[in-house]
DNA sequence: CCTAGCGTGGGTAAAAGTGGGTAATCGTTG
DNA sequence: CAACGATTACCCACTTTTACCCACGCTAGG
């Protein structure tokens, strides 16, 4: 099981490509082979699996019925713009321009590991989520860890 | 479970190295492989955890709902300057220049053993916090140990 | 007084991050 | 069906950062 973590400040080239940060890299299980599936977030931001931390998500949304309207949305938007890309020889993956559009990403991004996924944001776009959130981290840890 | 106690005054060279007192490296299990990860405190200073201590609170984190906003928030936030850094053959981390930044630290650290966390301050801003601390030691002591 | 371990500083080789060029692939069009 | 342009994949090259050594002075304990 992937136990990503860290932010890092990153660059995306013209060619769309963004490097995965060794860090992260070291918590990619070898079953991955090399594969990631990018795609939505819940926020304006991407979500990124190793293939086999993608699987077992892929297992679960199998489960869901298909003949519920809700769970049919959300396999379509969940699936629709999931893409797999494999790392090139620096370690890259390769982001569809869609994608990128859907996050408002441009030149520069914050690449953050949480846990079993990998996010990818435009910085700007993070700092505002941050603003935006009602209650201070530390009130928020109060209720969530409940001691 | 570690017991880490007492402070000690060291140094942060050019490179962001700290190093982990003697006194607090007996208690650290062997199961931590030598890593630690360094956090944000929820006051202006560092947490740093053993790895095996930081894995009891990643097992509690894992357990929250990734589709409750809160707790992704949350998630999010704690991870966001989580990093693993294992120790150089003189026992020292070396901390990411984000995060010394964030608590304020120069040159100069108190470094706070709270038994399974180590904490990292700058020193002036410990002697600031003490003094912002409304209530004495003394009255905190009869609400919180309520004998 | 001597020694072993601790705290501190710095040099160097390896790895990481970034950018770009060229060949292969694919879909489209004349 | 061939030709063309656009896109993708695969190299290669450069710069910066990191990790790994080695070295020295100091201190505590024998």
């Amino acid at each position: 099981m992937s136990s990503f973590k860290g932010s890092y400040a990153y660059s995306v080239d013209s060619k769309g490509r963004v490097n995965i940060p060794a860090r992260l890299r070291k918590y990619v299980s070898s079953e991955a082979n090399d594969t990631f599936v990018i795609t939505r977030g819940f926020e304006q931001c991407l979500f990124v699996y190793p293939l086999d931390e993608w699987n077992t998500l892929e297992e679960s949304i199998r489960q869901l019925s298909p003949t519920n309207a809700q769970h049919r949305f959300f396999m379509r938007v969940l699936l629709e713009r999931a893409t797999e890309s494999q790392l090139d020889g620096q370690f890259r993956i390769s982001i569809p321009k869609e994608l990128l559009q859907f996050a408002g990403i441009e030149n520069e991004v914050l690449i953050i590991g949480v846990l079993e996924h990998i996010e990818i944001w435009n910085p700007q776009q993070y700092e505002q989520y941050l603003k935006t959130q009602a209650q201070s981290y530390e009130s928020v840890a109060q209720t969530v860890l409940q001691k």
